[in-house]
RNA sequence: GGAUGGGUGGCCGAGUGGUCUAAGGCGGCGGUCUUGAAAACCGCUGUACGGGAAACCGUACCGGGGGUUCGAAUCCCUCCCCAUCCGCCA
C-alpha cells in the first residue's frame, strides 16, 4: 500500500496515477476519512493520558475515601476513551479500505495506458524464431504425439485446467528447474523450495486478494490458507516484521514452488493446452534492496531473464509494461514474450515471464524494514521476477523445437539433465 | 493429534497488579585515558503516530486478538509460534 501521509499532501498525482492505472480509488473521500482519524486519534491520546494520570495517582492516594473519588473518576474517563476508540477505529478501517485499493505509484518511463495493446517493445533476443518447412503444430499436438502430457486424464482427477506431465516431459520439467538454478547460484541467489500454502495475511501483504468473486486465488476451507499463486508471495512473507541491517542488503532469494489460480475471469482467452492452467511449477526470482538499488536490480533482473530464455535458443521480445496493466503492487514492470510458433494463425509471442519492482508498497504492508544510520528506519523494495515457469517454458520449447518427423530436439542447455538429445515417439 | 514448558528491546535475559519511565549483560555509537590501538571507566543507544524551530513532550506497542481492573509484561479467554516428550506417518 502507499503511504498515507505521501496520499494526503499529493491527491492530485495519486488521483492521477489511479486514473492511469484504471484504479477506481476515492482519493478525496481518504484524504477526507484520514483528517478525521488524525482529530481523532488525538482526542484518544489526550483521554489516554488523563486516565493514565488518574490511575497514577490512586496509588498514592492519602485515605480510602480520596481513593474511591479517584476510582469513579478512572472509570468515567476509560469509559470516554473506550467509545473515542471505538470511533477512530472505524474511521480507519473505511479509510484503509481506500487505501488498500490505490495501486502503487507508476514509474515515470512506463508507457500509459489501460491495457497490453499499450506495452511498448525495448528489444528482442539473441534468437530468431525458427524457420519451418512444414506447417508448425501448437504444443498440445506435439505433446500429443509424444504422449508427453495428459490433459484428458487431469481433467478426470481435478477437471479442466489441471494435467499430468508424463514420461521426458517429467525430465524436461526438472531439467528446466535444475537450468534456472544453476544459473541464479552462481549469481549468489539463496536456492529455497517454498511453502505452497501462505496465510490470507501474507497474500494481502504482497497485494494478493485471497477472496471476492474476481480472486485469483485457491482458499483452503476452515483455514487461514491459500493456494500460492507464485513463490513471490511466501519469499516476500518470509521476512515480514523484520528490521533488516542495511549491510545485509541486497537480499536475493529464489524459490521454487507450485503456483496456483483459478483464472476466475480468463474465459474466452487463449486457454489451449499448457498456457492458462490451474497450476504449474515455478521458479522465481526475489530480491530485498535498499530503495536507491531497486531500479538497477529491476534491469538485472530482466537480463537475468534474457540470459535464460537466449540460453535455451528461444526467440523473445522484452515489452515494458503498459499502466493499466500494471496490477496493484508493480511501480514497473517487464515481461518476455517468447515465440510460440503454434500461437494463432501462424506464430505468436506470447508472455513467458515477469519481472516487477515493487518499491516499499508491499514492504510497507509486510513490515520489512532497513536501519538507515543511526535513527530511524527505511521500508525496503521488494523485487520478484519469474526465472521459469514451466508450463509457458514448455508451450515454446514443444513448439518450436518440433522437427518434421513429429520429435523434438532438446536445447544443449537442458541436455545435461534430460539425457538425451531429442524426444522421439517410441 | 495429546501432554508439559515457553514467546520480553538489534541479541541474551530478569520481571506474578501501581515507583516498569522494563533490571542486568552483549553488541553499537560518543567521550576520558593513549603516539595509535586494546583494556578500563563515563554517557548515549527500540518502533510507530501526534505536538514542537529545537531541546523535548504525549500516546500506543512485552507473540496476535479479546476480556477483568481506576490501573496489566504480570490475572482470565482465544489464536499463532517455538521447545521437549508421547502418538501417528512419507
Amino acid at each position: 500500500m502507499l503511504d498515507r501521509k505521501f496520499v494526503v499532501e499529493n491527491l492530485d498525482l495519486v488521483e492521477e496515477n489511479c486514473r492511469r492505472r484504471g484504479a477506481k480509488a476515492d482519493v478525496r473521500a481518504f484524504a477526507e476519512l484520514e483528517a478525521q482519524r488524525k482529530a481523532k486519534q488525538a482526542e484518544v491520546d489526550e483521554l489516554n493520558r488523563q486516565a493514565n494520570a488518574v490511575s497514577k495517582s490512586i496509588g498514592k492516594a492519602k485515605d480510602a475515601e480520596e481513593r474511591e473519588a479517584r476510582k469513579n473518576e478512572g472509570r468515567a474517563l476509560r469509559e470516554q476513551t473506550t467509545a473515542a476508540a471505538a470511533e477512530l477505529e472505524q474511521i480507519a478501517a473505511e479509510a484503509d479500505a481506500i487505501l488498500r485499493t490505490m495501486p502503487n505509484l507508476s514509474h515515470p518511463d512506463a508507457p500509459v495506458g489501460e491495457t497490453d495493446e499499450s506495452n511498448l517493445e525495448l528489444r528482442r533476443g539473441k534468437h530468431e524464431p525458427p524457420k519451418f518447412d512444414f506447417k508448425p503444430l501448437d504444443h498440445v499436438e506435439v505433446a500429443e504425439k509424444l504422449d508427453l502430457i495428459d490433459f484428458e486424464g487431469g481433467a478426470k482427477v481435478a477437471g479442466h485446467g489441471f494435467y499430468f506431465l508424463k514420461n521426458d516431459a517429467v525430465l524436461l520439467e526438472l531439467a528446466l528447474q535444475r537450468y534456472a538454478l544453476e544459473v541464479l547460484l552462481k549469481e549468489g541467489f539463496a536456492p529455497t523450495i517454498t511453502p505452497d500454502m501462505a496465510r490470507n495475511e501474507i497474500l494481502h501483504g504482497t497485494g494478493y486478494i485471497p477472496r471476492g468473486p474476481e480472486t485469483q486465488i485457491y482458499s483452503i476451507a476452515d483455514t487461514d490458507l491459500s493456494l500460492v499463486a507464485t513463490a513471490e508471495i511466501t519469499l516476500g512473507g518470509l521476512l515480514s516484521g523484520e528490521i533488516l541491517e542495511a549491510d545485509r542488503l541486497p537480499i536475493k532469494y529464489c524459490g521454487i514452488s507450485h503456483c496456483y489460480r483459478t483464472e476466475a475471469g480468463a474465459g474466452g482467452r487463449a486457454a489451449r493446452g499448457l498456457y492458462r492452467v490451474h497450476q504449474f511449477t515455478k521458479v522465481e526470482m526475489f530480491a530485498f534492496t535498499l530503495p536507491d538499488e531497486s531500479e538497477a536490480m529491476l534491469d538485472y533482473f530482466c537480463e537475468l531473464e534474457c540470459r535464460l530464455f537466449d540460453g535455451l535458443g528461444l526467440a523473445y521480445r522484452v515489452v515494458d509494461t503498459a499502466t493499466g496493466d500494471l496490477g496493484g503492487p508493480a511501480y514497473r514492470k517487464f515481461d518476455l514474450e517468447a515465440w510460440m510458433p503454434g500461437r494463432g494463425e501462424s506464430g505468436e509471442y506470447g508472455e513467458v515471464t515477469s519481472t516487477s519492482n515493487c518499491t516499499d508498497y508491499q514492504a510497507r504492508r509486510l513490515g520489512i524494514r532497513s536501519r538507515t544510520g543511526e535513527k530511524g528506519t527505511a521500508f525496503v523494495h521488494t523485487l520478484n521476477g519469474t526465472a521459469i515457469a514451466i508450463s509457458r517454458a514448455l508451450v515454446a520449447l514443444l513448439e518450436n523445437y518440433q522437427q518434421a518427423d513429429g520429435s523434438v530436439v532438446v536445447p544443449d542447455a537442458l541436455r545435461p539433465w534430460v539425457g538425451k538429445d531429442r524426444i522421439a515417439a517410441v
